[in-house]
DNA sequence: CGAATTTGACCCGCGC
DNA sequence: GCGCGGGTCAAATTCG
């Protein structure tokens, strides 16, 4: 049970939780029409403009798409205890899917999250993974895809918006970060 | 010991 | 009305 039983894990490169966010920021080179705002104090909003990627070469392996859901059971957070919503949602969850080229499932972006389910998804090898923000009050959602074309591609799709500062260790990944955003600015 | 993870069962919405 | 699919919760287990 203990044992590595890790299905696709077929490369251990990236452990490292910041150097996988890296990766993923890494993969996509700045020479690119792609421009990415960094997640904001004030309301934690991760702000993402994708920009429709030109196919150039190789190169082009994160994307940003926004992406609106409807119906299938989709839940949202109720301060109502014990009373289901009739038909009154105002509160929008903002979904954003990422497509990264990551050996890894577990694509750290700093914030602590707890699996709380994995299904197998139709039409795909590779099962589906949920997690959840393990801050109180923060109902915020992932969850982690792999395509079953391309092993490498992991697609990660988060729901809702952070509303507290990150509790990893941003050190020098925070400068990181900035450096970074130089980069993609110009 | 506490927290995180795992796995199975249950539930909900939609399609037919 | 029943079946399928996807999503979530809950209990048990393991790791740190």
């Amino acid at each position: 049970m203990d044992n590595y039983s890790q299905p696709s894990s077929s490369s251990s490169l990236a452990q490292s939780s910041h150097l996988s966010m890296l990766n993923m920021m890494m993969n996509s080179q700045p020479h690119d029409h792609q421009l990415y705002h960094h997640l904001d104090q004030n309301s934690g909003h991760v702000g993402f403009i994708p920009s429709v990627e030109n196919n150039d070469d190789h190169k082009s392996s994160s994307a940003a798409v926004e992406v609106e859901g409807g119906g299938g059971g989709a839940e949202a957070e109720n301060e109502a205890e014990g009373g289901k919503r009739k038909g009154d949602k105002k509160s929008k969850k903002p979904r954003f899917a990422f497509q990264t080229r990551s050996q890894v499932d577990i694509l750290d972006d700093g914030y602590r999250w707890r699996k709380y389910g994995q299904k197998a998804v139709k039409n795909n090898r590779f099962p589906r993974s949920y997690y959840r923000c393990t801050h109180q009050g923060c109902n915020v959602k992932k969850q982690v895809q792999r395509l079953s074309k391309d092993e490498g591609i992991v697609v990660t799709t988060y729901e809702g918006v952070h509303s507290h500062p990150i509790q990893k260790s941003t050190d020098n990944f925070d400068h990181i970060l900035s450096q970074m955003q130089i980069y993609t600015a110009f």
